[in-house]
DNA sequence: TTTATAGTTCAGCAAATATTGAACTAACTT
DNA sequence: AAGTTAGTTCAATATTTGCTGAACTATAAA
């Protein structure tokens, strides 16, 4: 597969800001090359070969987008190949897991809050606003999300 | 400064949840240790020696933490030592900021689906979800912090 | 039952990141 | 002006992470 240096610049960009959340480059790649691509099954191979990338990089690289339900695969009868595909229809449950994780910080500032020695009532106090906030915008959060699935 | 087997405990997990968000351990260490602490102004030397962290290492943790608004410093007269500590009133600009990297991939996002071939149109009509989702989502967020701002 | 294809696994290497510690600066103290 | 204290800088090293490529498994076809 031929990519144009737009796709290409596209690929990368997406990448680096995922990199940011931890991703690592090639499975950026991979996942980018899913959502510029002019079609929408692409073989290992043409994963491979499109972004120089080993077999091994490949094979990580997909079946951790798989595990993090990015990715899928098809197969077809008579055909050994698997077809892989980018999954669009779930990025209200993803967003959700995401927003999980940031709650999670505010679970430990809570437990934290619990363990403090109450003779710093003024930072105590500051604490317990932040996790009040954290509270509010997860909650605002979910109704959000749940208002677009009912619109839907 | 003598922690708590508690406090020793939350740090940690305080520090691998933000290590997962690209923080180096010790500077998620140095911010923990101030949310744990029985007290409010740590100087280098405290932060140092109950943390066994170097100096260097010390020394870079508390600047990034400035850089990012995390902690501040104070000073007092006739001490040439810096008091350390925690900032807490500054959570929902953070939190803005946060979501402000998370609208930069919808930007991405929607540049990508300005360059799609228009053959996958059922991909492309997809993705167009997304981003109109993204978008609903970043607008509700924005209007959940103003909320809690004029709540206040 | 051999050959070919599709993908996995993992040891070894390469690159990026984090941390140490020693030499340094800057300011205060005697 | 010599000594002390507080913190910075940065070269060297340690640790972590990502990727390759070759050996492997599993399935299908000849």
């Amino acid at each position: 597969m031929v990519l144009t240096e737009k796709q290409k610049e596209l690929i990368e960009r997406f990448g680096v800001l995922n990199e940011k959340y931890g991703l690592p480059p090639a499975e950026c790649r991979v996942w980018g090359l899913f959502l510029v691509a002019d079609k929408v099954e692409l073989t290992f191979e043409e994963i491979m070969e499109t972004l120089h990338l080993s077999k091994g990089g490949t094979s990580t690289a997909l079946n951790r987008l798989m595990m993090t339900n990015h990715v899928e695969y098809i197969t077809k009868l008579g055909d050994k190949k698997r077809y892989f595909r980018c999954k669009l229809n779930n990025w209200t449950s993803m967003t959700k897991e995401n927003f999980e994780k940031f709650d999670e910080l505010n679970s430990i500032l809570k437990e934290i809050l619990e363990a403090r020695d109450p003779k710093t009532h003024v930072f105590n106090k500051d604490l317990k606003q932040v996790t009040e906030f954290l509270d509010f915008i997860y909650k605002e959060l979910m109704i959000a999300i749940e208002k677009w699935e009912n619109k839907k």
